[in-house]
DNA sequence: TATAAAATCACCCTAAAGTATGAGCGTTAA
DNA sequence: TTAACGCTCATACTTTAGGGTGATTTTATA
């Protein structure tokens, strides 16, 4: 408790010290130099010159760091996974709900059989809204619907 | 040339000017003290606090401030659009060349046929291409074969 | 130089994909 | 209510893709 109190006003402490030390020289100076009676000058300088590196000292000591805050940029990777549907597009092109999902599921791989599983329809009916797709997209076959599709932000 | 050396020493012809300035208030106050013939310790109070104060303002004045650098990251998001390929997951399957480019055109919605006429080969060989890619990347499809491939950042 | 891997091509066959046409049914907007 | 549209399904046919096997040539590497 004692160490840490004067651990915190350490400056303060030795200030307070030093100010007595130099009174104490004060006195003495002034026994010194009243009995010697001379130059008041030589007092008054000596004075000036403790107490200006006083000043001096107690400001280097006191003065608080100008912190200067430097921003370093540092790169992240980020790993931009957002797709955001193009809506305008969609609508642009025509697609309907049905024929996006099958776009979806052709996009995973899926063959036409697997996506008729998938969406509880026949075969045929895939195939159906697999040739609307291709016609609306103007392509003809479904690795190029796909790559049209992601292109033009309809499917991720 | 005048003006520019009174801007370059400012601050020492401001610290001389009020020396001197001081100097004479200490004449003044010698000759009121010591005709009232009261306090030496009045006089060497206010000299001690008159240059202490000096001392603190010529060192907060010419010392060169001190700076903490505070470095702080700073998080920049950077948009990575370019692809780069993932070279051992390439090596890793042991994809050929031939085969990682029949990959890419594959990818682009090219027929096997179109595919061997960009590449001046059979479409045979481009089957047998396939085939191998097919193999190598454990797909059964071209779609699922470029879904997976790009996946795995072996195209774009 | 011997050898392995890559690239090329062919033939055959099956599976999947794509094209064309027609049709039934439910919803919705003019 | 009718016309339009979306979703469904079917049949028939063509094209493309994929699987299997085998062979030759080129290229790289030990």
């Amino acid at each position: 408790m004692t160490l840490n109190f004067l651990a915190k006003h350490r400056s303060v402490i030795i200030y307070g010290a030093s100010l007595a030390a130099l009174l104490f020289v004060m006195k003495w100076l002034e026994w010194r130099f009243i009995i010697a009676d001379n130059s008041l000058e030589i007092y008054a300088g000596a004075l000036a010159v403790v107490f200006t590196s006083l000043g001096i000292w107690l400001a280097v000591k006191l003065m608080k760091p100008k912190t200067n805050t430097v921003f370093v940029e540092k790169e992240v990777i980020i790993k931009t996974n957002d797709f955001i549907l193009d809506e305008q597009e969609l609508n642009r092109l025509g697609l309907s709900k049905r024929e996006l999902e099958v776009l979806q599921l052709m996009a995973e791989g899926l063959s036409n059989h697997q996506i008729a599983e998938r969406l509880f329809v026949s075969l045929n009916t895939i195939k159906t809204h697999s040739g609307k797709v291709f016609e609306k997209l103007a392509v003809q076959r479904r690795t190029q619907a796909v790559d049209k599709a992601k292109k033009l932000r309809l499917i991720p």
